[in-house]
DNA sequence: TTATATTTTTAAGTCCACTTAAATTTAAAT
DNA sequence: ATTTAAATTTAAGTGGACTTAAAAATATAA
């Protein structure tokens, strides 16, 4: 509970590097809606801390404790999402949100428990793997963005991104959901966006949209 | 998120309250494990707030939006610790202080969702009554603590103190719980300890313990 | 009712997570 | 390579929720 703060940041700096984006104060303090002078202030004391290895101006990295630390937030995160949409009966867009509070909340044993419940699983609603009790992390499917597709392809949505609750409500009310099919009719050159299929029905998606998709191509 | 404290003062202030004892900065600084300064101060933040009437030595009282807030905060509390112990299957002991962190990180449309899945309850597991969306508080049982009991007295448990975890857990180890019924057998003048039947076992028990259990006196 | 004890409030200061503004470092662009 | 722009850090300061110590008000007891 009077950690709220820091794990916010570890949480970032963790999936940051699990995605292989180099992390850097900037993006954490937008993230974040905070200044970058305020993540330059935490960083400090995720330093001194232990959490982080941190070198002024050069760069920034979870030490092991940090990166176990924040692994677990985001289990608990991941686990909440995936109660509160599949036992609890809360809307995809609106998990996202709800455990962002929750997760700083939760002690490890109630965690446990749902887990629990849910059987343990392996991925969240958005397609995100759940770090299990000892840290291990599920097999993350080959996925890369709808918008790299090309007219003709087909492919099986395997995670969304879910930091948007907007583009979370918009892209369930056409269709798009985990395991989902999708085919690319068509893609124009001057903006980038799409028509595709999904369960028969046609849409045209823009490009931004198509980034924020991620699926498996499937062999034809 | 960020009224974790102010929903903390608002909370005791609203169940003393209710059971009508008279609140006092010093009460609320020992339940809370914080100094007399520090209630001083966040009352008059509250009063500022329009939350409590205060005037400095003589005392204080939640004004309507107060006690609505207040209220609010109790629901989530009760709600938690329902859902926690039906639902989540915690134990009885354990909920309460899990719920007093879930309070304060939980949407209002959650509880709402999970008020639903209990089946709107009138009652936490500790015989509290919850309030509803609209404030209304169930009718509540008359009731008195066991300790008031003589000999030969028989009642029927309706409610419980929460506030300590090794106290619920001990009670509920000799077989106290809702609805239990309770024979006292006998009872010390000189330490007011009585002997009690439950469910056919006969037990000891404490001036302290019975204090902190309440009864509904059957009717011979 | 006066002395003593207790409670409450004030005063001053700490820690945390922020802020804005200025200084510094690094990166990009001509 | 030098200028310009962008990112980062430092410096100074704020508000919230606390602390301890001292002062003031109220309650209790001889």
């Amino acid at each position: 509970m009077e950690n709220i703060s820091k794990e916010d940041y570890l949480s970032i700096i963790y999936k940051s590097q699990v995605s292989e984006e180099t992390i850097k104060p900037n993006i954490i303090a937008s993230k974040l809606s905070v200044s970058n002078a305020a993540v330059t202030d935490m960083l400090k004391k995720l330093a001194k801390d232990g959490y982080i290895l941190y070198a002024k101006y050069k760069g920034l990295k979870l030490t092991k404790e940090g990166e176990n630390y924040a692994k677990n937030v985001v289990r608990r995160h991941r686990i909440w999402e995936l109660f509160l949409n599949q036992i609890v009966g809360m809307p995809w867009g609106k998990v996202h949100e709800e455990a962002n509070r929750l997760e700083h909340s939760s002690s490890d044993e109630l965690i446990n428990r749902l887990e629990e419940m849910l059987d343990f699983p392996e991925y969240d609603p958005h397609g995100d793997p759940i770090p299990s009790k000892d840290g291990k992390l599920p097999m993350i499917k080959k996925h890369r963005p709808l918008s790299e597709l090309k007219a003709g392809d087909s492919a099986q949505v395997v995670r969304v991104n879910d930091f948007d609750e907007k583009f979370l409500a918009y892209i369930s009310g056409i269709g798009i959901r985990l395991n989902e099919s999708i085919s690319v009719v068509d893609k124009r050159d001057f903006d980038k966006s799409m028509e595709v299929i999904i369960q028969g029905k046609h849409w045209n998606i823009s490009n931004k949209i198509a980034q924020n998709v991620f699926v498996e191509v499937k062999v034809k």
